[in-house]
DNA sequence: GAAACCTTGTGCTACACTTCACAAAATCCT
DNA sequence: AGGATTTTGTGAAGTGTAGCACAAGGTTTC
């Protein structure tokens, strides 16, 4: 076992999409994988399976494959995903709504437990059950929901402030869909989501399949 | 110059970020960048930047830098962004709707030409300018469009079936927000946006920094 | 105009990740 | 019962990516 370094981050990436993957499975009653049929089912080679699972342990039986169940436990426990974890979601536009009202965030581990806006006329109302909240109370909302994780939907121009205010309040973690870089401390962790910039690096392949 | 190698996924991926950097800069009105003062700007380092770009050509001026504005010029041509992309919606709930409204998309080469949903009472209502229209016409859409890029904001149950119907009509890359991983032929190219799985290789790193 | 300075482009090296391939262990089949 | 079959976990090999470090070429300064 490889116990003793830790497991890179791309093996980390990976590690949800096995996660739900086997959630599938349970839900179509399969009750076994080998590492094989799963790789099939999310373009990921049956090795590349294994040694990423060889991180943690062995969770396997030679010959049989993976109890689904079993496996998704241990995952789920690697993850983290024994409890429900809050979250706020600072920006409350399209995007933010769509956010805040997806049912994957909710059922997932994932609980929102604010939601801000800059804009005045904004708060007050709700999405869903939530009232948007003015910035003033984030910090009080943070702690007092020990949040380490923000989701940041506000534009370009506001997206460092926002971070900076969330870091400041205690959250460790970031999902930003703001088009731009944030500059943090090292000790917390950002993800990008960035439709725009994926969709450029499909345009470059487009471009070179018609001969351009 | 290495152009008989073609350059690897990664670099074509940072490639946008350096074409955004780069517009940012031209609006503060810069107009001469190093590598170095680029890559802090995006946490990437300055080697990394100049290899990046060495794979298309030499656009820097040895002690000066770069022109801002020529090189971008070049990674919008080297993308493709000479002209707009037609680029059809799939599925307009709060996902889609924030996408067909979000400016980013329309200002930066992509014009979303189709807006398509199955629930028959949302056809014909607008999202902006454009009707929300039945599946029966993704065909005649994108075929006068020649559209070749997606956008799947669908539930996973349905996202499989409407890659399925893209394809066949025509597209050749896709941006998927279901939480599925999609079975595509070969030069058909996919693309991934998953939220909840990015936050749980989020929940991953926390879950350990509490001594876990 | 020459010395000091700066920054690119790139060969080379180092590191990281993926895949191969096989011993070990479990089941299936007759 | 034992041989055939399946599939895991993992060292070792192979591949791909990032970073170093420096020659080359350009600018600034006095």
């Amino acid at each position: 076992m490889e116990r003793a370094e830790a497991p890179p981050d791309v093996v980390i990436r990976r590690l949800p999409l096995y996660a739900r993957s086997l959630r599938y499975l349970l839900d179509e009653g399969v009750h076994s994988v080998s590492s094989q049929e799963l790789g099939e089912r999310i373009n990921v080679t049956a090795a590349q399976i294994r040694k990423d699972l060889s991180y943690f342990g062995e969770f396997g039986k030679q010959g049989i494959g993976y109890d689904v169940e079993k496996l998704l436990k241990h995952i789920e426990h690697i993850l983290g995903l024994t409890h429900h974890w809050p979250v706020v979601v600072v920006g409350v536009g399209y995007l933010g709504q769509a956010i805040a009202r997806y049912d994957g965030f909710q059922t997932q581990g994932l609980r929102i437990v604010g939601l801000f806006d800059s804009d005045p006329t904004k708060i007050g109302q709700l999405v869903g059950t939530l009232p948007i909240m003015d910035y003033s109370r984030l910090h009080g909302v943070i702690s007092e929901h020990q949040a380490r994780l923000a989701v940041i939907a506000v534009p370009a121009t506001h997206a460092q402030t926002v971070a900076d205010m969330l870091i400041e309040a205690g959250i460790r973690a970031i999902l930003n869909y703001a088009p731009i870089v944030l500059q943090t401390p090292d000790d917390v962790w950002v993800r990008y989501i960035d439709p725009v910039a994926v969709m450029h690096s499909l345009t470059y392949y487009l471009t070179r399949e018609q001969g351009g």
